[in-house]
DNA sequence: TGGGCTTATCATAGCGCTACGATTTAAGAA
DNA sequence: TTCTTAAATCGTAGCGCTATGATAAGCCCA
């Protein structure tokens, strides 16, 4: 024994080498198929596949991460995917960046800043091939760390202010105004807006802003605001309009801050008596699962959760192609108004 | 010039060597520091601190995972996160194993066998600390690579028949069996079960089940089902509330694969002028958010999603600490039956 | 004072793959 | 047939880190 051997190691059972002896090929080769299969013979590919299946051979992805400076994942960070709003993005990004085998890692920032940064950090060490972030407000450290990270960056679900890179997703400011002037056009003159947890929902409070504003400036009609500091939901939604209609008892009609709170000034008009849209119109956010089957059908605006998705992923598979470009890209997707019974 | 070097290659600005370098200490006791920081000196630990942050180092995940061979990634498979049950898991999972540093990877099987096997096979190829799945049943290619790949598995959401190797989650036919009972101690006689999408989600079909087989035991009580292919929602709810009466006029109860479909009936009787619960018990399954605010309030019975989550996640944890246990494990979470006004 | 511990640190050999440039082969053109 | 050019294929040096075992430094008690 002429070497004493120090180290040792433990290893993955099938490598790319052992797929490259079987079909008779160099490993070289093998990797090239795995990325490029255009750019190898079609004997070669035939070898190549055989051996593949034969020897259930499972690619490592850490291996060719760290060989490429790039990893195959996706950073995605949501404020929460509870939220059915971004649960419909973060879905359809996922099914389309999975047909390219690019990985969806998840992160919730609970809307912190703090917490969002944290996440970036965390992303940054997979070499991510983008990092998705959800709005256009980030602490000064993670936009740091996203110019010089060099990574593809996208801001989804809001425009308005200059995005880190690219962006998706459209006017919270035009989808307040779209509903106050809806309102307004169906004869109501005495507006209010319902709002939950505006102090952590920064969209949520650009509507209302839009919402007022549009009301405002329009003649003869008025507009006042109630809010909650808690999460949306039903029951929140309930007690806002019960606040309301003691604070204001002659509105005619209520924009929410989404269906969650329209649900609960459904669910209270019918306990105290006040006809939906006769005595007062309701317009929601969101076109949620129940929405269309509400008693009344709740009129409300669809933000095209679906849409962002297709495109973000879209815009990151073109970035990752044609990896030159520096063209950075800022799509508005608009949103729906629906008019149903309730206004 | 003596050697003609052919290869050149991009790099990563600041490496572990670096900071090394500037904290006076070896690579070595870098890597420690960040993977077990009490097995370095408090002198040593406080170099290291202050380089890293000096320097802005941020480590290289696959270049780790690729020496460890095994990476600081979960990967969590669930039906779709739109689906405010797995929403909820994945949220809390990622919360807690973020703590610690783990990476959250998420993909959607949309309720195929065929997806959730492409998707294992991606999760493989990034060797990670475990794989978390959604329900027992899954292909037989599913189940052997899962075996064979010498990762720690977790399926979650159902109890049953024997898992690969951990599970956390309830037993449905004791959801619907307890659905059954309530009615029956509510002393309705002839109970129904609404539900949707029965043939792929099989935790409904399993819940519908235990119901039918409770009801139909009990003396002097009648069960009947009436299903609808499409996803739950509360449109579908409605439609089949209205379905079920035409059939069936005589039912006194009725107990809904989930709240959505709950949602749409209780808005379906409002139309139709049948009083909750005099005339008609109701009752869900999920406890969604708007459950509590409805009009009744509807009783259902909540799944702890939640607690799935955080259970799932110290399992993940305990396997990654003390690395040697074979031990495997099934969490009986239970559930809850909420009795609101609509039973 | 020194032997036997424990504790802290280090040097080094890969982990499995891709990028790079070089080389071989095939296909036309002359 | 030879030369030129394009298309396939190959050889190899790392990518940045961790595991391993070795060494050095403290520490206790005899």
């Amino acid at each position: 024994m002429e070497a004493t051997k120090r180290h040792r190691r433990k290893m993955q059972s099938v490598t790319m080498m052992d797929v490259a002896e079987r079909a008779q090929v160099s490993p070289s080769t093998v990797s090239l198929y795995l990325r490029k299969p255009d750019a190898v013979s079609a004997t070669a590919s035939r070898a190549i596949a055989e051996a593949i299946d034969a020897l259930r051979y499972v690619p490592n992805l850490m291996a060719g991460g760290l060989a490429a400076a790039s990893s195959r994942a996706v950073s995605v960070i949501v404020p929460s995917v509870r939220n059915a709003f971004f649960a419909e993005t973060v879905a359809t990004m996922q099914a389309e960046l999975g047909k390219e085998r690019l990985q969806v890692m998840l992160g919730h920032s609970e809307y912190s800043e703090r917490e969002e940064e944290n996440l970036v950090k965390m992303a940054l060490s997979w070499k991510p091939a983008a990092v998705v972030l959800t709005g256009l407000s980030h602490s000064a450290t993670t936009r740091r760390l996203l110019k010089d990270g060099n990574v593809p960056v996208l801001e989804l679900w809001e425009l308005g202010r200059e995005p880190i890179d690219m962006a998706v997703g459209f006017y919270h400011e035009q989808v307040g105004s779209t509903a106050a002037t809806h309102l307004v056009q169906r004869g109501r003159k005495r507006l209010l807006f319902l709002g939950a947890r505006l102090q952590e929902d920064r969209r949520a409070t650009l509507r209302a802003d839009g919402f007022l504003k549009t009301a405002r400036e329009t003649e003869g009609v008025s507009a006042e605001i109630v809010q909650h500091p808690a999460p949306a939901n039903a029951a929140i939604g309930a007690m806002l309009l019960a606040e309301a209609i003691r604070k204001y008892p002659d509105i005619d009609a209520v924009a929410c801050s989404n269906d969650h709170i329209a649900l609960g000034v459904i669910f209270e008009c019918q306990r105290i008596g006040v006809q939906i849209p006769e005595r007062l119109s309701v317009i929601g956010f969101g076109d949620l699962s129940f929405s269309a089957a509400c008693n009344p059908a709740l009129t409300t605006i669809r933000p095209p959760g679906d849409l962002i998705g297709t495109e973000a992923a879209r815009l990151i598979l073109d970035r990752i192609h044609e990896s030159g470009r520096a063209a950075s890209s800022v799509i508005d997707t608009r949103f729906t108004l629906l008019q149903r019974q309730s206004s």
